[in-house]
DNA sequence: CGAGAACTTGACGCTTTTCAAGTTGGGTGG
DNA sequence: CCACCCAACTTGAAAAGCGTCAAGTTCTCG
């Protein structure tokens, strides 16, 4: 139902076909050509690699793997984690249409793992062509630049979460943040399908699963969400701002 | 003692004498001139503003003001930490010489503050000038995403840190990244100075002051290390690894 | 329709925090 | 030079929050 048309093994046209610009893209207010001129953004489309589909839980890259393309998600949703000598997981971030994955990889090879939510599409983006392009789009270079600082602010804002806030502030601030970055890309803040399990939002937040159950049971019998399955709605879309701010007191049980 | 010379309040010498070139520097191999030719680093050189001088807790940038410049530690430590709505702080990192500071501000206002944790020195980076030299040197631009990312990479393993572990084995991952990184600037990996507070430790970690203390006292009377006021040797550098590693059990109090 | 995955809920226990009361050391003023 | 003071740190006891374990329910998919 809420997957993109067929997922065929072997593409059913050819290649050029596949190939939209990004012009033509939704996403391209959000994602690497923001901003640019149409002249520029024709540049960029002429270096996008193929579009390379994924089913629900197929890996994107994985830890290890030599550096070679960033990827744009054009639809779906990915979640990006490392894994320790002991074999823990972490889950680093939760990646929508727009964002961009694999900048950790830039210095060389992979360091985390990225895995589709659901079936989902990317933009390859082989590196090696988009430094060429660096030098002939001045524009294009500055706004990278800019992504790769929003993602070393976006990962300090979830150390902030991490390190300084309890459960239910940390719930609070995931589902305010999905809400936003919803809003962001035309879709409703207030009603939305989360594409990740219990086990991964706990991971994400550093808790157990049993305790975003909990979370989730909490919420929704203070009257701050609704919830069936997957499908969430924020029915005090304030009240919850201010328990992510911190600026609210926690509740009792 | 341990602080480099006098600290005047102005300059007792002309700006120019002040201008020490990178390649000059110690900490070019580090830094970011690293694997740049001679005649690539001068052109740094021409870049590089003025050297600032900062005393123990001296502000070197705060949250919200405009981004300018890039900074990089020529000598000393600083902490850099974001502080929330209300009011919570998150120390997101240590740094020390021939690491840049300032990364987080490139998207337009900086995110963070910055401030010496010790009397320090940074050389200040006018980031438009960078841009600048980053079209007539490769080198230094590929360096530069290098560095960006690294950073990621550096962040996604704090949050593994403070998603997964438990305080010893935080602690200890701590001590062996401080050790790491002393030794990679010619310093003893096993003997050096903590430069932070046993506050600013638990906050960056993730823990309170009284378990940071905790965690001391337990990991002297294990014999892994010595301590004495702030300064710290790692008698046991194997076992602090594995410790960190989580490939070594916790052991009981 | 059946089996397993995903999720929920409760009881209990452990890790870490909180609160409290010191101790130590560096810096300052008399 | 010493006494004093405050910041930084240490240590203990009690409490809280969240994890662990266990059992059960619901949903999904073959």
């Amino acid at each position: 139902m809420n997957q993109p048309m067929s997922l065929p093994g072997t593409p059913p046209v050819s290649i050029q076909a596949l190939k939209t610009s990004c012009s033509a893209c939704s996403m391209h207010q959000l994602c690497l050509p923001m901003g640019l001129e149409d002249a520029d953004i024709n540049r960029l489309d002429q270096i996008i690699g193929r579009r390379r589909r994924l089913a629900r839980d197929e890996r994107l890259y994985q830890m290890g793997e030599p550096f070679g393309s960033l990827y744009a998600v054009r639809f779906g949703h990915f979640k990006t984690y490392q894994v320790n000598a002991a074999g823990e997981a972490q889950i680093t971030g939760f990646q929508m249409a727009g964002e961009l994955l694999g900048m950790d990889a830039i210095s060389g090879t992979h360091h985390c793992d990225a895995v589709a939510l659901e079936d989902s599409e990317v933009c390859e983006i082989p590196f090696s062509r988009l430094e060429e392009l660096f030098g002939e789009v001045p524009a294009l270079l500055r706004h990278f630049h800019r992504i790769m600082s929003q993602e070393i602010t976006r990962e300090q804002n979830v150390m902030l979460l991490l390190g300084n806030m309890r459960a239910e502030q940390r719930f609070a601030v995931f589902l305010v943040n999905l809400s936003a970055r919803y809003a962001a890309r035309g879709y409703s803040p207030t009603s939305f399908q989360l594409r990740m399990s219990r086990e991964d939002i706990g991971n994400y937040l550093g808790l157990t699963i049993e305790s975003i159950s909990r979370l989730l049971s909490r919420f929704k019998k203070q009257g701050w969400i609704q919830v069936d399955k997957r499908e969430v709605t924020l029915l005090d879309p304030a009240k919850l701002k201010a328990v992510a701010a911190g600026t609210d007191v926690c509740s009792p049980a």
